[in-house]
DNA sequence: TATTGTTATACTCTATAACTATA
DNA sequence: TATAGTTATAGAGTATAACAATA
């Protein structure tokens, strides 16, 4: 159990981490966005697998993962073949050229950390991806376990509850 | 110096991290963006400063930031004072209501995250919170002294080279 | 002329809801 | 009836470019 200012803080760096992650992108070829070199990149690591795996994976919803799916599939990065398990699902396959696009992005991918990271031992990295990996199992397992029985804003009823409610028409943008 | 394999694990977390933060956002009121609360956050931390220096913060382009900063003005949540030193510029300083929304988040993040994280000890997250400390850090120097020095997928001439150039109506979605 | 900030526009990512097809 | 996936629509975040005001 940690410090509230622990917390805080670690929100915060929540917050700004996706600087990191958009200097990443930036490397990024312009028909490969983000999102689509991390469904390759899924697919290459765990082998073929159903779209609402991959939702799993990358937790987000089976509308989104459609969409990105729909993208790579276009570009002829993945194939999508029938399931003999089940005809609604499809499995989804990396291809040859998908593999290779995505052997690029790796090795981009590798220069610009080894360029940003020149002064990180391989112990640093190491331990930054064990507690990367721990966070995200933290989050996920709670989630599965207990989806509505988390702590939220809700405990003054004056106010409206939390932003995960459907009617965020509230806010006037 | 850290091997490949560890740098593409490494990326992959970077990508699989949003869902962290978007369900840590899912706790805030509808009218408080994650962005708002990022700005409330720093200026409580860091205390009055200009606009531009709230972008350096948040790693984001000052006309993100102007926009955040004018949601966050508009609710009465920070105030913009005439900067002294530059008629261009203003001090941007958070209020008593913007301060007391903060608490209320505060409070709201620490308990979400000391359920999700209550197997985690303080030095965990100690440790987790001094690592991505250092990662914005390894990333912010090597942008401010380096901006155009940096490894790109622009190794083979045959290809459009990255997706910061502003032409990104190539792809067609 | 250079810099601080604002606004218009476009793009990416995400979620909800309605829908189709299959189980 | 329930589930896997698709599509339409809307909202949040960001970047580029053109602009205004001040240095």
């Amino acid at each position: 159990m940690a410090e509230r200012s622990q917390y805080e803080e670690l929100s915060r760096h929540l917050s700004g981490i996706g600087a990191v992650k958009r200097e990443m992108s930036r490397g990024l070829p312009p028909e490969c966005p983000p999102a689509s070199a991390a469904v390759l990149s899924l697919l290459a690591k765990y082998g073929e697998m159903r779209a609402s795996r991959l939702s799993e994976l990358m937790a987000i919803d089976m509308s989104v993962t459609s969409r990105h799916v729909a993208h790579v599939a276009e570009h002829g990065w993945i194939g999508r073949h029938p399931d003999p398990q089940d005809g609604r699902s499809r499995l989804l396959r990396i291809t040859p050229q998908g593999q290779q696009l995505l052997n690029e992005l790796s090795e981009g991918v590798t220069e610009a950390l080894a360029h940003y990271l020149h002064d990180w031992s391989d112990d640093d990295v190491a331990q930054l991806n064990a507690l990367l990996e721990r966070l995200r199992t933290s989050f996920g397992d709670c989630r599965t376990r207990a989806p509505q029985d988390l702590p939220r804003q809700t405990a003054d009823p004056a106010r409206p509850p939390t932003r995960e409610a459907g009617q965020q028409t509230t806010a006037q943008n």
